[in-house]
RNA sequence: GCCCUGGUAGUUUAGCCCGGUUAGAAUGUGAGGCUGUCACCCUUGAGGCCCGGGUUCAAAUCCCGGCCAGGGCGCCA
């Protein structure tokens, strides 16, 4: 016989069955002992019957979280709350939990994030981590399902690079043999690059920060996914960021309703236009709060417009030059502003893109501008020099969607093992 | 890096303001009991004041420093 799935046993009544998993729950009174079953895919019951002494001894001993085998018949039943429950012919522990565990598997005592992260091991099989963690499997499956289905190509880029390349951000050094080496903090270089001969690129991999940042939604690890288009406007691009987002969170509403529901968020809505708002038009609704043109958006600012234009997902285009990376097109009739957007959720930025500087000498003027050295970018700059069409693109943290979709608080939860400032462990 | 708040059994939490109690509870864990439970229930046992210094006759409680955590800010292609 096989591993039966636990959800599979509705369809399995008066059959016997072999099922593997946790010890859940336990609960023992006078006649029977009662032990709620849990696998990958669902709980059951397991009746044990103190008189049947054979299997008693074996199952008085279990505990929470050991691993048992159990052989028995599936029953159908009106008193149990689960509809059906499992009569053991036989009950084997192939691995025993020592306690205390450092959590309350079940989740009827809550445990603090930093415990929850601490034992990742266990938190993992709560119902609720367990249930985010399935879903960012699904919207990662269903991003590339709209991908390959629109001709795009899935690609790979090195996460070991070679030149601390821009301003801005700052990088993790890693010593490469004889060399100094860097932690890529995004893909951009090389996914414009690949456009230049798939035309339609994605990738989604980890990316590296060396910031500081001590906030709910940054990490020095984290898992970005990036597009790039040959010949796509970025008004293109965000017309297919939005058609994208529409997809994927639909789907994860059909296809995923299990895991929404045990984690009882509201479904956002996406049934609507989302507005492309001119980052001039954002200063002006901001102006009244000391935000004047030529300011970064910092968080606080964007809840203040929030509260202006409710919580939804939009974007905010046409930046100032200056507030955006060196390879972001200007526009031509108005250099002072770039053809770019951020795409948020209310006071959150999910993604940021644009079209890309798509000639070397332009680039070189733009670096030297901005004091970063042409040399660096010599790899690039041949590239851009050897017939790169016109391109766009974005990058988007699949963390903080996971985050928005979930109703989660802090992207740590939303993230297996997350590395932040003072986490390396686990 | 700055500001705020916190750190009490394995976990979650009360007590702290107003110093003196066998430091209380839930859950888990050991023992026993209980008519099918479903946050089962009942009896009973074990298990705790983050670290260092100070004030005081006396510190979980007040003060200072450290470490750790969460939030706010900053940093952040």
């Amino acid at each position: 016989m096989k591993k039966t799935y636990l959800n599979e046993i509705p369809n399995l009544v008066d059959k016997e069955i072999e099922v593997y998993g946790w010890v859940h729950e336990i609960r023992d009174t006078a006649k029977f002992l009662f032990i709620i079953l849990r696998d990958s895919a669902g709980k059951a019951q397991i009746l044990i019957n103190k008189e049947k002494t054979e299997i008693y001894n074996v199952a008085k001993e279990l505990h929470h979280e050991d691993v048992i085998y159990v052989k028995g018949i599936v029953k159908k039943s009106e008193i149990a709350r689960l509809g059906y429950e499992i009569i053991p012919n036989e009950i084997k522990i192939l691995s025993k939990a020592k306690h205390p565990l450092a959590l309350d598997v079940t989740g009827k005592i809550n445990a603090e994030l930093n415990t929850i992260l601490d034992a990742r091991y266990l938190s993992l099989r709560r119902d609720d981590y367990n249930a985010i963690f399935k879903i960012q499997s699904a919207l990662v499956r269903y991003i590339r399902e709209f991908l390959y289905e629109r001709g795009f190509i899935e690609i790979f880029t090195p996460k070991i690079i070679k030149f601390a390349t821009e301003g801005g951000a700052e990088l993790f050094q890693v010593k490469y043999f004889d060399e100094i080496s860097y932690l890529a903090q995004s893909p951009q270089i090389y996914k414009e690059i690949c456009s230049g001969a798939f035309e339609k690129v994605f990738e989604i991999a980890s990316y590296y920060r060396a910031e500081k940042s001590r906030t709910p939604y940054h990490l020095t690890e984290f898992l970005s996914f990036d597009v790039e288009c040959a010949f796509y406007s970025y008004h293109d691009i965000m017309d297919l960021l939005e058609s994208l987002m529409k997809f994927v969170i639909n789907k994860l509403y059909e296809k995923n309703e299990k895991e929404f529901n045990i984690l009882k968020c509201e479904k956002i809505n996406v049934d609507y236009k989302f507005e492309r708002i001119k980052y001039d038009e954002v200063i002006s609704i901001l102006e009244p709060y000391g935000i004047k043109w030529g300011d970064d958006l910092t968080q606080h600012t964007l809840k203040l417009l929030e509260g202006k234009i409710g919580k939804k997902f939009f974007f905010i285009i046409d930046w100032p030059t200056e507030l955006k990376p060196f390879y972001t097109h200007e526009h031509e009739d108005n250099p002072k502003i770039t053809k770019s957007f951020d795409f948020n959720y209310g006071f959150l930025e999910i993604a940021s893109g644009g079209e890309r500087i798509y000639n070397g000498d332009k680039l070189v003027q733009k670096l030297k501008k901005m004091n970063l050295n042409p040399e660096n970018f010599s790899l690039f700059i041949k590239a851009l020099d050897s017939g790169m069409p016109p391109h766009a693109g974005f990058g988007l943290g699949i963390s903080r969607l996971l985050l928005i979709l979930t109703n989660s608080k802090n992207i740590k939860e939303v993230v297996l093992f997350p590395r932040d400032v003072d986490r390396l462990i686990p």
